[in-house]
DNA sequence: CGACCAATTGAGACAAGTCAAAGCATGTGG
DNA sequence: CCACATGCTTTGACTTGTCTCAATTGGTCG
């Protein structure tokens, strides 16, 4: 319970009273085991899970065996929110350790967003945030090397479980197999073995017993293109009240940190390509 | 105009009352020229924006120049729902080519969804389809090969035009460069090039002036590993009424196409990993 | 007709994949 | 408590899909 005041005290001040609210659902509890599947592909699940201990992966599998983990859900990730829309799931969610979770009914659910303003904010920034950990995900699958791809997702899975159990410790469990890894990162376990070796060796990382220590975050981070502005979002509230959304939006209209890089299109306007 | 009503009658049923609630809106048109920024990353954007016509790109580059392209936006797409958080963007919008917009301002927008349960319904399942078009495009890059990503980009951009625009022709517009592709596909354009080829050569694709013709879809479908299933979402409605959210709980349970693969791990359980 | 930009093609290099054999843990049963 | 079985990880040798570099062709627009 405390892992959600944590996760969505991220995003919207809780006081005592807003909290009351959600700690008034009705909700199930229920555990799995390494490899249970909380949510099967075609099922058509009636619940918000809220994953409160251990890990899982959001995944999809080809009909010739080829698996992609779409992503990783940790200890204060509040999964599917989609599910409101009463689809079949197009992709399966699996424990990858000891799971625990507490489910909440979709209507019940709904009926808490309407009533509360600050906890439908909440819960809408961690949507929002979701999407943008599936966003990055894409890059890092898409346009980085295996050196990259591992570092950087190591560094993300850090950030996202110090936000959840607040451990500032830079040893952290790591449950996952290499071909876990590998299925998360699009490669193969041999490499993602091999160059797990290789960082092992440049003294970037140190590994024991499911476990990993980062040993130097800033040059991993360096070496990974991690963007320390990444996942660090400041707290803002909105549609908690019938004012919601209007403070904040003339602030720091953005010169933007201007990282632009250099492509050929910020140079001369592109040739017209209305056919 | 035309094209959200189609666009968004996919989700959910539409009367001319309900319409008129969203043509009400306070919207502001705006047109960009090809290679235009939407959202420059860094900004904070203070509306929501319909596209009406044209294409355009959500993409991230990293310091070096990569840059990759997270997903398309067609007519009738909507974005970025997420600024109702009041975030600053991660990535950025740019046009492909002339595009038409209309924006409406963030409170005014959520002033709306608060007002009309049908419209708030219809805007989350848009949200809901754009987040499934990013898990798919994880796997897309992830797991698939040159051919296959190509094959199946052509397929998901196919049937999403049709969805907005109701073209059952099967020929399209694709305003993309190679490097555009490329990017979208975590590929090099020469290699984008040199499969492109090949599709032709094998007598699956078309090409001529910025447009695609499709010339054997099952057998694109079939190679691609392109499923049929994908993006067909049907109506149901959630949110409209106290009601919402029950009626389809039941239906339908899931067998699922249990198309599972045969993972080891579906074998035994998998070795503990709690440590 | 040039001037550009995008697309194609070729040759060679390299990152990541494949196959297969050891090596290490962790857990179990005698 | 040791010994073996099981499943994961590592290492090696080799293959391959994709990338890089570079030159050429083709289309569009001024």
């Amino acid at each position: 319970m405390q892992v959600f005041r944590n996760r969505l005290s991220q995003y919207v001040t809780l006081d005592d009273v807003i909290w009351s609210e959600f700690e008034k659902l009705q909700t199930q509890n229920k555990a799995y085991e390494a490899g249970d599947d909380l949510i099967r592909v075609g099922q058509r699940p009636k619940h918000v899970f809220l994953l409160t201990e251990g890990w899982a992966i959001r995944h999809r599998t080809l009909e010739d065996g080829r698996r992609q983990i779409v992503n990783f859900m940790l200890p204060g990730d509040v999964f599917d929110l989609q599910v409101l829309a009463g689809l079949e799931a197009d992709h399966g969610v699996t424990a990858v350790n000891r799971t625990a979770t507490m489910r909440i009914e979709a209507d019940e659910f709904i009926t808490m967003l309407k009533k509360s303003g600050p906890l439908a904010s909440a819960f809408w920034w961690s949507a929002v945030q979701e999407e943008s950990i599936l966003r990055e995900q894409i890059v890092r699958v898409g346009r980085r090397s295996a050196r990259e791809r591992i570092g950087h997702l190591l560094l993300e899975l850090q950030r996202r479980l110090q936000a959840a159990i607040g451990s500032d410790n830079d040893v952290m469990p790591l449950p996952l197999t290499r071909t876990d890894l590998a299925d998360a990162l699009g490669l193969t376990p041999v490499h993602v073995s091999r160059t797990m070796s290789a960082l092992r060796r440049a003294g970037l990382i140190e590994e024991s017993r499911g476990r990993v220590k980062i040993l130097d975050a800033d040059k991993l981070a360096r070496q990974s293109h991690f963007d320390m502005d990444y996942l660090h979002m400041r707290r803002l509230d909105l549609l908690n009240g019938s004012d919601g959304m209007n403070g904040h939006a003339a602030a720091h209209n953005g010169n933007g940190s201007s990282h632009q890089g250099l492509t050929a299109s910020t140079l001369r306007p592109p040739r017209s390509r209305d056919y």
